[in-house]
DNA sequence: GACATGACCGAAAACGTTTTCGTGTTGAAA
DNA sequence: TTTCAACACGAAAACGTTTTCGGTCATGTC
């Protein structure tokens, strides 16, 4: 198996010294023409490319963005990092992803290996284990060792770094507004356990645009789904959650879920006990992914803008990274990416 | 901003030679328990951590896989990353993910990043521009360079490497031959352009299940979609697309999609025609993701196991990386992984 | 007292780059 | 013939590791 070549096997192959190859590679003005014609013909030939980890270890940085995401499989992260590609590629970043699938263990365990050396800083979103752990360490052992964290969506106050969030509150609130136009009294809300932050953020919104119509809220009405009921395996079990909703509130009117696959499954469930929508029940999910579109009836959403989200993240991370070093430390930012309404055809 | 600590700063602060840290940290028989203990307990208190950079420019190899992808949002591609990432770890190696997002230019940037001393290896999915192009230099440029290629799902018989496969002939034939069962007679399908592989080889098993059926295919029955409609952007075109299969065959009682994304479209249609499914007609999708178990009506699916595929795609790949340099060069592996049917609501 | 034996530690090379500084060889000016 | 710049190139250090090979002691043995 061969190996890549190197600049000291050109430098023999051709008889003169690893920095003459490296300078007419270069094009130094200190080496002949002659020289550098034959040195680059030489290199051509063989399909020289520099080693990264070499020019890594030299330059002390990498180029390279880590992004940690929680799921790969949501259409909201995957726009993101179409975003966050586009600004890294133009400032001549690469990026490179990996999970944590909402495991504590697995997001530290990829920072870990990113952190050392592979990257020159970190976009993220936190993990729901870690949020319901309370644990941040690594976030602040990373951010100690001079390596500099934006979080994105799903943050946390407890850490000083950059943020880019969304209106999650604003969003949620104009939503359930939208419902309550339409006509909807008793609006049900599928929501995540509280210690995800953008969830009771949401719920808060939801109750807040209640309160404004006059509306009493029910603790019947509002559903905070359990952590882990979102994989496949444990899907029969989100299923029957769903259904209690309905169960216990054979009134309910309107439902706003905190999600695409919610949202998806109470159509579902509305449908199979023959809930007609919009006219009966009208439905609002969160995140602009491809299943609303194309579900039955098409679903209204509140869109995030996560490509913007991504633009914004590696906006305020690649700023930092070129900053003088050690100028001053604060002077956090935190961004807000407005949210849109889309009206589809499940609210009238 | 604080960088991180060097073995060569704890020797200094410790008064040693950087060797001795070195041999210190490894509980090395060659340093006194005094030294061993003084050095780890300096190492902890900074938290060192080796450099990863130093070490994979010394070691020459990195113990991380590089996986390519085409698209991050099919739960497809998801669960094959959960099956690398798998097997990965239990090998001690990590996992490093960069997009394709189907376009020939950035598959080559991103294997380029990546080849120049950040992995060991590949595991990719070749991209659909790639495919159309038929320009894999860049595959052979890293497999001459010595470094192993593993492709799953779209493969290329240009190219010799390890490969895992999906039955995918065998799949579909199975697919459309339920339906046949299910009394459907004049049977659609909605498939790929030709140089996607797995698209032609789903095609054929179509083809030849009618044939086997007695059954005449008919041209007007089978819908090759162009590529790039699949994005979120050409959505309006792709929905028409297929609106257009239906007024060319008002006859048409079975659809068979070759994705989740075409499945759920062409029952989003019907639905709109008052088609009932599946009384009127059944519709069978490929790949078995979340989109199909909460489709309305649940959707029936060719389930292609993928995590099985990804942990086969690891295998081989750490097999080869571990096996001894400059043994025979050949021998290269084709893996399929079977597919099954998953009867839901959309079949009878 | 001479010598071997361990125990403990350090110097240096190597991985592949880039860059600074130095050095030798020209040809021309003095 | 000497002197000096310009030109073309090489040596070496540095990035942070690991590892091989010695080296320096003190101790024990005869």
């Amino acid at each position: 198996m061969k190996r890549k070549i190197t600049l000291k096997q050109i430098a023999r192959e051709l008889d003169v010294s690893i920095s003459t190859v490296s300078k007419a590679l270069r094009n130094s003005e200190e080496i002949s023409a002659d020289t550098i014609e034959k040195v680059q013909a030489f290199a051509k030939l063989y399909n020289y490319k520099p080693n990264n980890i070499a020019l890594s270890l030299k330059n002390r940085r990498t180029k390279k963005i880590g992004v940690i995401i929680p799921e790969i499989v949501h259409h909201f992260f995957s726009n993101v990092i179409k975003g966050i590609e586009k600004v890294a590629n133009k400032h001549g970043y690469n990026v490179i992803v990996a999970l944590s699938n909402e495991s504590f263990d697995k997001e530290v365990l990829n920072m870990e290996m990113l952190a050392n050396g592979s990257i020159d800083g970190f976009i993220l979103s936190i993990s729901k284990e870690t949020l319901m752990l309370k644990d941040y360490h690594h976030f602040r052992e990373t951010i100690n060792q001079g390596m500099p964290i934006v979080m994105f969506d799903r943050v946390v106050n407890e850490i000083n770094c950059d943020k880019v969030i969304v209106d999650d509150f604003d969003g949620a609130k104009n939503a359930v507004k939208i419902m309550i136009d339409g006509g909807s009294k008793h609006i049900g809300i599928i929501t995540t356990k509280d210690y995800v932050s953008v969830g009771s953020l949401r719920t808060n919104g939801y109750l807040s645009a209640l309160q404004l119509s006059g509306i009493t809220a029910s603790d019947e009405l509002v559903l905070k789904v359990e952590d882990g009921l979102d994989t496949e395996e444990n899907s029969d079990k989100l299923y029957k959650t769903i259904q209690s909703l309905f169960d216990n509130n054979p009134q309910m009117d309107g439902v706003f879920a905190v999600n695409e696959l919610f949202a998806l499954i109470a159509m579902k469930v509305a449908h199979e006990r023959g809930i007609k929508i919009p006219e009966q029940m009208q439905v609002i999910g969160f995140t602009n992914g491809v299943l609303s579109k194309y579900a039955t009836p098409s679903l209204t959403t509140v869109s995030q803008h996560a490509q913007q989200i991504g633009e914004q993240s590696a906006y305020l991370l690649i700023e930092r990274l070129e900053k003088d070093e050690d100028l001053e430390e604060d002077g956090w930012k935190t961004v807000i990416v407005k949210t849109d309404v889309v009206e589809r055809d499940s609210t009238k």
